[in-house]
Parts: structure tokens; sequence; C-alpha cells
DNA sequence: CAGTATCCTTCCAGATACTG
DNA sequence: CAGTATCTGGAAGGATACTG
């Protein structure tokens, strides 16, 4: 006998929105999500704290709504959870916020805890796709990570592992410098003196790249 | 004594935004303010479900973390809460989860509640700044509500009250109808045709508004 | 690896009473 | 009117142990 899930009964787009993610934890599983399927073990490794039944919980309640699916990979029997395009449908909504809470940041917590696909997250919720340029690839290395932002036609994508086609620019860095940087408590040039970014490449695409990011006019 | 409010721990836009805002009701009182301030019970109105101590909790952390402010007008010792900058700038955020929560909408559930103020933010969702033609008005009647749509050089903004200035064309319909359509199921045609949407002005003023409402190509 | 099951703590809804 | 204070049952969240 399940009991109702509690919800604000309220006609409204917000509050239903809200009613299928806005619990604790919800978010933050469809941001991992954002960035390419994941197996049940690697959400709870980059989720620390959540446990492992309110995870379980939690997608579950996610694959009802039609937000997530589960892939079945007949190579392995490894089983991996992925967005359905209407989970896709958040991408907006999640950097919106994102951007926000990047604007509210300051410095790091003692004891925060941080993963190079949240700096590609910020990378692509502080991009302006309309200060895009010509195409061209960027490869970003944070941490031990290794991302792509592609510009095509106007279309702006990030992406996890190398750039498909050669890049005019690779910018490596640690997660915390770069999300200050997108959060703007950390000039850009100053990362640079310190060499906790090192930006290697043509000096337009520098530019190019640079501009795009909102980190110059 | 004051508990640690709990937070992710996390050094990211998202998680550190969703401490801030992601508690139950949080993001709800944020939307009724930004149709504009409001008084304590005004709140406690269009929030059905809050309970008097839970509304006061959040907006005393809401105030605390500078996203809301209290404003003291001397006329009267009526003291009402606003939106700081800083609030303000979750509109955006708002906006993009009210829109993809829309999509998932359905029909009202038995004993779901619905404000005319709901359905102006709807409108705000879905309409396509890109999609505005020349500068004019457009004034929505909601159940006894009233809102304007104002464009101005490509500017599109939603208000409460009336138009300032001559509007061509006057909408007439109820909460229940406008979410629907704007959840899109509810064909605009169809609600016209069963009378519960009235559409009054200029031939053209309707097409260049359906048009950037986003109900016709 | 991918989850259940269990137990305990914290948070929330709803009611009500009180204050300036 | 605009809150604060207190209480209570129930639901959600967190930690850990266990299983196919």
């Amino acid at each position: 006998m399940k009991h109702h899930r509690r919800n604000y009964g309220q006609y409204c787009g917000l509050a239903a929105g809200l009613d299928l993610i806005g619990e604790r934890w919800t978010l933050l599983i469809v941001r991992e999500l954002l960035s390419g399927p994941c197996r049940y073990n690697e959400l709870l490794a980059n989720l620390p704290g959540i446990g492992t039944n309110l995870l379980a919980d939690r997608l579950k309640f996610l694959g009802q709504c039609g937000i997530i699916r589960q892939r079945c990979r007949e190579s392995s029997k490894l089983r991996d959870y992925e967005l359905t395009e209407q989970g896709e449908g958040l991408r907006e909504a999640v950097l919106a916020l994102a951007r926000w809470g990047l604007g509210m940041l300051d410095q790091p917590a003692p004891g925060d805890i941080v993963r190079p696909r949240w700096a590609a997250l910020a990378i692509e919720a502080i991009l302006d796709p309309s200060r895009a340029g010509p195409d061209e690839q960027y490869e970003f290395r944070i941490d031990d990570e290794v991302f792509h932002v592609s510009v095509l036609g106007g279309q702006v994508t990030v992406g996890h592992g190398r750039a498909a086609i050669g890049h005019t620019l690779t910018l490596t860095t640690d997660s915390v410098t770069f999300v200050k940087i997108g959060a703007g408590s950390l000039n850009p040039l100053e990362a640079t003196l310190t060499n906790r970014l090192v930006i290697d490449g043509d000096e337009e695409a520098v530019v190019r790249c640079s501009r795009m990011l909102g980190l110059m006019a």
C-alpha cells in the first residue's frame, strides 16, 4: 500500500515541476546524468552523502515519471541510467540554476568536495552561444579528466572526452580554480599568473574562447 | 542553539544554488515575489498548506541570504517582502523550470488550486522574445485579475495590472484554461470555439501575439 | 555491482495559542 | 496584521548492514 507522494496540489508549471524534481538530491542526480549515462555506483560515488536507499528511491521515481530510463548493455550485464528526452529537457533549467548558484558562490568551504564534471557544468552555464565565433573546438583538461567545447555553426556543446577533430586551444586547470573563475571570485588573468590556469594555443583562439565564456568584453 | 542547515557540501554552482533555494516551498515563495512585493498574509494565502511557522522560517533564511528584503512602507506600518537584485536573478531559472514543468503537466488533479498569477507565469515562461514584433501591449484578463504584456524595443515584460498605454489586444480567460494552453494540453482554437478563451482586438495583433507565445508557427 | 532492509534522526503539516 | 512559540503524528532523510 503506497502512500501518496507529497505534492503541492497546485495547477502551475513550477509547482508541478517541483513535485517531480524538487526533492532533495533529485536535481543533483539529473546533473550527473546530463553529462552522460551513469551506473549506479558511479552516481553513488559522485554524490557523497546520498545513501544508497535514497538513491534507489530517486532513481525508481524518476524512472516512473519518464525522466530517466535504464539502459541494458547487452555486451556486459551492467545496466546504466540515462536521461530520456523529457529528462534532457531539464538541461536549460539546471544550467540556469547553476548559473545563479555560481553567482552566489564564494570560496569553497573547508570539507567541500569538487569534481571535474561540475567544473564542466560551470563552463556550460556561463558560456554565451550568441558570442560564439567560427567553428572550432577547445579542449579543457580539468584535474585528471578531459572535456571539449565545440562550436559548430553557432551551436555550442560541451562534452566529455577529447575533441573529435583538432582543437585550437588547450586549457589546463584544476576543478576549484575553474569553478572560482566561473563564479567570478577569481580573475582568470591572476590564475594564469599563478600558474593555476594554463592556456595553450593560438592567441586569437584564446580571445574567442574567453569572449564566449564571458571572461572578457 | 542553532543546528547546521543541511547542505550538500559540494563546490558546484547547482549544489550551492540548491543549498539556498532547494528546500520545500522556497522556490514557490520566490515565484510569488517575482510578480511583485507581497505581504506576509498574502503569501500565506497564495501558498495553501505552508503553515505559518514554515513561511516565517523560509522568509528569515531568504533574508539572511540576501535573496529577499523587507520593505517598510512609511505611510502605513505594513511591511512587505520583495526580491533583492540577487533574488530577481532567479527569474530565468524559475521560468526555465516552469516551462519544463508545464510540459509535464496534464489535466488538473481534483483538488488542485490555481491562481491567475500562475497563469501569468505561464505566459512569461512560454513566450519567446526573439519572436516579438513591433512595440505594442496586450492585456490579459485572467479570472478577476488583469495582466499586461508589453513589447518594447524587442524586450518583452509581463506585469500585473492594466497596460500603461493603449493595448492592441485583450484576452479574456480563466486560469485553468490558460495554464492548459500553456501546457499544450488544450488547443487555443478549441478554447476559443468553446468560449473559454475570448480574444478581442486587431487580427494582425492576434497573429503577432500568438506567434510570440508559440501558439502558431 | 546493484540494490533491500532496518533503524534512527530530522523535517514538515496542521493545529492552536500567544504577542505587539 | 504580522508574526512567534509550542506541540504532535507522520513522512522524508541518513547511516549501516545485508543479499542475489
